[in-house]
RNA sequence: CGGGGCGUGGCGCAGCUUGGUAGCGCGGGUGCUUUGGGAGCACUAGGUCGCAGGUUCGAAUCCUGUCGCCCCGACCA
């Protein structure tokens, strides 16, 4: 390809509408440009670097036996209804873009494609001898979220490779899941990336276990706790850690203590002189489901850890299975009570001072003049459903607080704790669920002697045991073995096939632009011609482009009558891995040959390039993986 | 959605406080000179100052509304 016909438009100054280095450089560099917000066009470069990356995810994943299909866009509604996720996903905070077509029948942009192909599955899977099976397949994802950022970080539009993987069993699950595993290092590794694979919690998609490919960098928008033996690592919403030991309480029995205006666990302790690990904190927060039910939460935490609320909202779905999926837990207000019409009082409740055991009578029943309907300038309703608010707590209590022998807590009145308290004075034990957040710096679960660290990361990659639960909703099943119709088992395994091309570049770029790995690079060579004015140097470049290109390499010509310093800046800001510099030594056939990262170059005698060029760039190429039997 | 910020030639910005007929750098075009790390000189094209109202003799500037974009939080590849 030549440079004068490639429609490079590169920029000078950094876009003001990019943040961080990789979304100004893509920018910069002519790769990109922002339609709307979260909405990009992939220019000609970067399709060429979005198509090296889908043929090696295509390779890797055709060298595991998965198959690869192209499933539609636009779903049918009622294909997310019967798997329960069509109001989570468009209602309130949903993310699933979607329309009504001119039949009046409801469709949604396909964020993920779970439903449509478990309905494949439930048609074409029949007998235990078809499975298990993979399909894949690589296309545009459509999501609303709620904040699009970073470029192709977190579009609303962008590239992923989804796999959906159906088994007879879960140790056949297990199985793909773990060749999924090798096959994601296989396709980070061959991407030029460095990543590392953490546990990770399965949100919306379901299932249980779940496994994320982190690129590490420092814009990473994930906060991944690791060890440094290197054998745990976890998103922070996910982890789990040892928390410090508590300081105990002095043997003093129960009793009152006055704690006027202490509402925090600051205050409290430095008031009487507790450690924050000898308090019992409750906080009080209301989760919304689908169907409109309102559930109360009481959740106790030791009172120097802190929530975490990805632990919390998965244990309150546990709990509450059956409410057409959870909208959203925040904590319970007067603001929220009027945003959700709750037509709750909560004045009985004594907000700072609160014991685990508060009774379930203080949620009371406003009278109708006092639920504020129609106020002007009130946010309008959010819930779609009326809401049905729940007359009794959920007590939910971490394990650290539920190990305290004796503690301070709320005693449930204004201006008043209790000092002394155990777990017995209090009534009924909660729940125990693991709620608190793993910090950097706790000690970990495998060996204590280690501690946790936080580096940031940028999810690449996600891969799930989904388990039976949308085969299950969608009536996807087989004949067993024996005979017997069973559901299937499922798992799923994305990468954020665009996403991993901006982190690429977050990954390997110096001051003067990007620097690609020379397996996803766009051009494995660029051809420069010092000055166009030189009718030998022009001859030459012109005859090392053909030969290259006749070789099979991917090479550009800056043909461009442009000043030799603009094509080398060109040239190191649009990254590409080898350049070949025409100049002054054309007449005596040397030509100049630079590597962009590291920058050290070696004069050739122009005869000796392609070949000296393929032998560096098999070098750099890793072997094939071998295709699957 | 809550909080913060920004919309002025293609790009990056100044001007706005204190209203007076729009400017700088880069980029584009033409010519000459230059020619290995974003050249110099000259000429030139290009802007209803996001949009809609309002105040005023007069609005980029003040007021109201609205749309768009970016950043911080909840969502996720």
């Amino acid at each position: 390809m030549r440079v004068s016909r490639l429609m490079l438009v590169t920029l000078r100054d950094d876009p003001a509408e990019a943040e961080i280095v990789s979304h100004k450089l893509l920018l910069r560099a002519g790769y990109t440009r922002r339609i709307s917000s979260g909405i990009y066009a992939y220019l000609p470069l970067l399709w060429r670097v979005l198509q090296k990356i889908s043929q090696i995810v295509r390779e890797e994943m055709n060298a595991t036996g998965a198959l690869e299909v192209l499933l539609p866009q636009l779903q049918p509604a009622d294909l997310w209804e019967r798997s329960g996720r069509w109001a989570g996903y468009t209602a309130g905070e949903g993310i699933m873009f979607h329309l009504t077509d001119r039949q009046g029948r409801e469709q949604g942009l396909g964020p993920t494609h779970e439903e449509v192909i478990t309905a494949l599955a439930a048609d074409l899977i029949r007998s235990y001898r078809q499975l298990p099976v993979n399909l894949y397949q690589i296309q545009t994802k459509f999501r609303d979220e709620i904040r699009p950022r970073f470029g192709l970080m977190r579009g609303r539009e962008f590239i992923m490779k989804d796999a959906y993987s159906f088994h007879a069993d879960e140790a056949s699950l297990r199985q793909t899941y773990a060749e999924m595993d090798g096959a994601y290092r296989r396709i980070f590794a061959r991407c030029g990336l460095r990543t590392v694979a953490v546990e990770a919690d399965s949100g919306a998609i379901g299932g249980s276990a779940s496994q994320e490919f982190m690129v590490t960098a420092e814009a990473g928008e994930d906060l991944v706790l690791a060890s440094a033996d290197a054998r745990y690592a976890a998103n922070q919403e996910r982890a789990v850690s040892l928390a410090s030991e508590a300081v105990p309480l002095g043997p003093d029995p129960c009793q009152q203590l006055a704690t006027p205006g202490q509402t925090s666990i600051e205050a409290l302790a430095a008031a009487h002189g507790f450690d924050p690990s000898q308090i019992v904190k409750v906080l009080l927060l209301a989760a919304r489901f689908a169907d409109g039910t309102v559930q109360p939460v009481l959740v106790s935490l030791r009172g120097d850890q802190q929530l975490n609320e990805v632990k919390l909202a998965n244990a309150i779905t546990a709990v509450l299975a059956d409410h057409g999926g959870l909208l959203e837990v925040a904590p319970l207000d007067g603001a929220l009570v009027q945003s959700w019409k709750l037509g709750v009082s909560l004045d009985a409740i004594p907000f700072g001072y609160l014991g685990p055991n508060l009774d379930d009578a203080t949620l009371k029943i406003a009278t109708l003049t006092n639920v504020q309907v129609g106020i002007s300038g009130a946010p309008s309703p959010k819930p779609e459903v009326t809401p049905r608010l729940k007359r009794q707590f959920l007590r939910l209590a971490d394990p650290t607080a539920l190990e305290l022998q004796r503690f301070v807590c709320g005693a449930n009145k204004k201006d008043s704790h209790r000092v002394g308290a155990s777990w017995a004075d209090l009534g009924p034990l909660p729940q125990t669920v693991d709620l608190r957040a793993a910090q950097p710096g706790d000690r970990c679960l495998h060996d204590p002697s280690q501690q946790l660290e936080a580096t940031r990361g940028i999810e690449v990659g996600h891969i799930f045991q989904l388990g039976r639960k949308y085969s299950q909703a969608l009536e996807a099943t087989f004949t067993n073995e024996a005979g017997q119709e069973e559901a299937l088992w499922m798992g799923c395994y994305g990468i954020g096939v665009s996403r991993l091309a901006q982190a690429a570049v977050e990954q390997n770029h110096d001051a003067n632009g990007i620097c690609w790995p020379l397996a996803i690079a766009p051009f494995a060579v660029i051809v420069v011609i010092a000055s166009l004015n030189e009718p030998l140097q022009v001859e030459l470049a012109e005859r090392l482009y053909g030969e290259l290109q006749a070789a099979g390499v991917e090479v550009l010509l800056d043909d461009r009558d442009e000043r030799a310093g603009v094509k080398f800046k060109d040239a190191d800001l649009i990254g590409i891995p080898f350049r070949v510099v025409v100049g002054r030594g054309a007449a005596s056939g040397q030509i100049e040959l630079v590597s962009r990262l590291g920058g050290e170059r070696q004069d050739l005698a122009a005869d000796d390039l392609l070949p000296h060029l393929m032998q560096r760039i098999a070098a750099e190429s890793p072997v094939t993986t071998p295709a699957h039997p």
